[in-house]
DNA sequence: GGCATGGATGTAATGTTATAACATCGCCCT
DNA sequence: AGGGCGATGTTATAACATTACATCCATGCC
């Protein structure tokens, strides 16, 4: 995969993803998963909605919401909990489970697979008696753009 | 440390590091802290201010919001991101980061310290060309008392 | 003593994030 | 045609958090 895979390629994959899955992926989805490919770094729900009314004007929050829980549910974005963000997924295949790093400065959102890091954890974790319970682990961490100031 | 230490152990060790850091551990945030200690899992703001009104009708969100921010900024108390709960820390010793393992079935809160793994975590995010940027990482994992249901 | 200072708290209002509940639409299937 | 069902529209409200400004009170200084 390139470094950067341009948001007409996943727009794409994620449409043949529904429609190999029986999903519907309705104009509403389609255009929330687009806008947040385009903006790139997390967005707000509320922002989301702002941008959506534009076109739209009588959506409310249950329109993005809605779209948002259908993404997420279908892998096709995440939800970064600590600062309610919403991004979009760029990994072609999502069975192995991501680190987010998540930029405490500029809201920055990097999707990392490390195979090594998280068998660790998951050994920690089963020595704990835990289990991991969801593919997407948040951690706060400084971007290589904000490292300096 | 014992495996479980007790609040009123725990709160003696506050008063002692704001006496000894010049910082006012006054009535309402040892209250908090108290009621954090006493309740073992996360607790929600609101809770908190519901339990806080009980005994101090005037109490609104501010009132624990601000006990709530000296606690945390002062590494007496912890908020968990991703359910908006907050949880006392029992580590007499915060120098070294912690893992928080939150059930998402129960909202129990581990503390763990596992070097090991933060250690190829940390590779990993400077590899990454990013910077660990708080001692406080969470990770949604099913406790021993959920895994089974 | 008088009084300025600054941190802590009181108080009111508002901002932000998310969901509940119910109505309606449109498609597919028979 | 009519039933079923998933998606969407619509209204209201719940849940979480902050801003802004007033007040209080302990401390230190004149």
């Amino acid at each position: 995969m390139p470094p950067n895979t341009s948001p007409a390629v996943v727009l794409e994959r994620a449409a043949a993803a529904c429609t190999a899955r029986g999903l519907a992926f309705t104009p509403i989805r389609q255009r929330v998963l687009q806008l947040l490919l385009e903006h790139g770094k997390g967005l707000k729900a509320y922002d989301l909605l702002a941008l959506i009314k534009a076109e739209q004007p009588g959506a409310t929050p249950p329109t993005v919401y809605r779209a948002l829980d259908f993404l997420t549910e279908h892998h096709l974005a995440h939800k970064i909990e600590r600062n309610a963000t919403f991004v979009a997924c760029t990994q072609e295949n999502h069975v192995e489970p991501s680190l987010f790093l998540v930029c405490p400065k500029c809201s920055a959102i990097t999707e990392l697979q490390d195979r090594s890091v998280m068998q660790a954890l998951c050994r920690a974790l089963a020595a704990a008696g835990h289990q991991l319970d969801n593919p997407e682990v948040e951690i706060g961490a400084t971007c290589p753009n904000c490292k300096g100031s």
